[in-house]
DNA sequence: AATGATTGCAACCGCCTTGAT
DNA sequence: GATCAAGGCGGTTGCAATCAT
């Protein structure tokens, strides 16, 4: 036997609600009070479910609620809360004064889902792309590698296409040298805009990924899989830190630095942060334009501004490059 | 300017929990 | 302890606004 409805859906207004509406539940309560919502409609006059009434007020009419955007500090609050809590957001919401769980649901699934995928990071384990595919990798048996990179695809392909295809994310860049502890030095002006080219043909695009992907595969070592994922940075030091450089247990002198991500709301007023694996600072050289230039494993050299990348995919194909 | 695609968010749905009886 | 009703919660949907072509 089902669950009894909470009003008769015959006589009941459904949609959007009305501003006579809102004033009507508005008026009523603050007269009144919430206490049953059952009756709060009959009694303010209105037409809905009950149900509906407490939402409205709960998630829209309540005047202590904040409207509009949110801030750095409280984006910063989410994702730290999320990477620990996962999607219990009455709980987060709890954190953050005037925001309901609808809000910060609506505000996860609509920019900080794509930020953090911008950042190369799986948004539901909070863990970059790459140690996901190394975790993968390492518990395949040799024969089984070949099929990873599609598998992998697969996986991603969402997310992947989205940072192939779509706007770019407006997230900042802040580069850390690894080694340089507390030296947080953001990218120089002259950093490409987010207007990053954007490649027409998505097939090409993917294909380029795969072989990134397979690549990695037959070198796992490469990829380097994160040792320990702190997820105890909170916003009152200054933002959430997926401090990637503390976390690859590499020390100082590693050949293979990897950027400090930040996050999305990161306190310079820098560029986009990204988490991007470079070559260690002595590779790396200022040219004349100011760009860098990098030294890759196999000898070759490749030009880098903020967007030095990982393999052969330049950044004019990756809008938000993965690690 | 027209049109289709995408985004952002309000609202709804249904399950779960809690409290009263 | 069983049942019922209401509130709480997370997932999903619908649609207006905005963007891209």
């Amino acid at each position: 036997m089902g669950r009894i409805p909470c009003c008769e859906k015959d006589n009941v207004k459904r949609g959007q609600w009305t501003p006579e509406e809102d004033h009507k539940l508005s008026s009523y309560i603050a007269q009144h009070g919430t206490r049953n919502w059952r009756l709060i409609p009959k009694h303010a006059g209105l037409q809905r479910c009950g149900k509906s009434c407490r939402l409205r007020w709960t998630n829209y009419l309540r005047p202590d609620l904040k409207h509009g955007q949110f801030s750095e500090a409280e984006e910063q609050t989410i994702v730290t809360l999320h990477s620990v809590l996962g999607n219990r957001w009455s709980v987060i919401a709890a954190q953050l004064p005037g925001r309901t769980d609808n809000d910060v649901k609506n505000h996860w699934n609509t920019k900080l889902k794509k930020k953090l995928s911008g950042m190369g990071i799986d948004p539901v384990t909070h863990k970059p792309f790459s140690h996901l595919i190394s975790e993968i990798a390492n518990t395949l048996s040799p024969p089984q590698v070949p099929h990873l990179a599609e598998a992998a695809l697969g996986c991603f392909k969402d997310e992947m296409l989205h940072l192939l295809t779509k706007k770019r994310i407006g997230f900042q860049f802040q580069f850390q040298q690894f080694g340089m502890a507390n030296t947080a030095t953001t990218a120089p002006n002259n950093v490409p805009s987010t207007s990053v080219k954007h490649e027409d043909n998505k097939d090409e695009t993917i294909e380029k990924i795969k072989y990134g992907l397979s690549r990695a595969i037959k070198e796992p070592d490469i990829l380097n899989p994160i040792k320990n994922w702190d997820t105890s940075n909170f916003p009152e030091n200054g933002g959430f830190n997926y401090n990637f450089a503390s976390l690859l247990n590499e020390g100082e002198g590693s050949p293979w630095n990897q950027s400090l991500c930040s996050g999305s709301t990161c306190t310079a007023g820098g560029e986009i942060q990204q988490n991007k694996r470079i070559i260690s600072n002595e590779n790396c050289g200022e040219n004349s334009e100011g760009g860098k230039e990098i030294v890759t494993r196999n000898g070759s050299t490749t030009m880098f501004n903020s967007d030095c990348v990982l393999w052969d995919i330049s950044s004019d194909d990756l809008m938000n490059p993965m690690v």
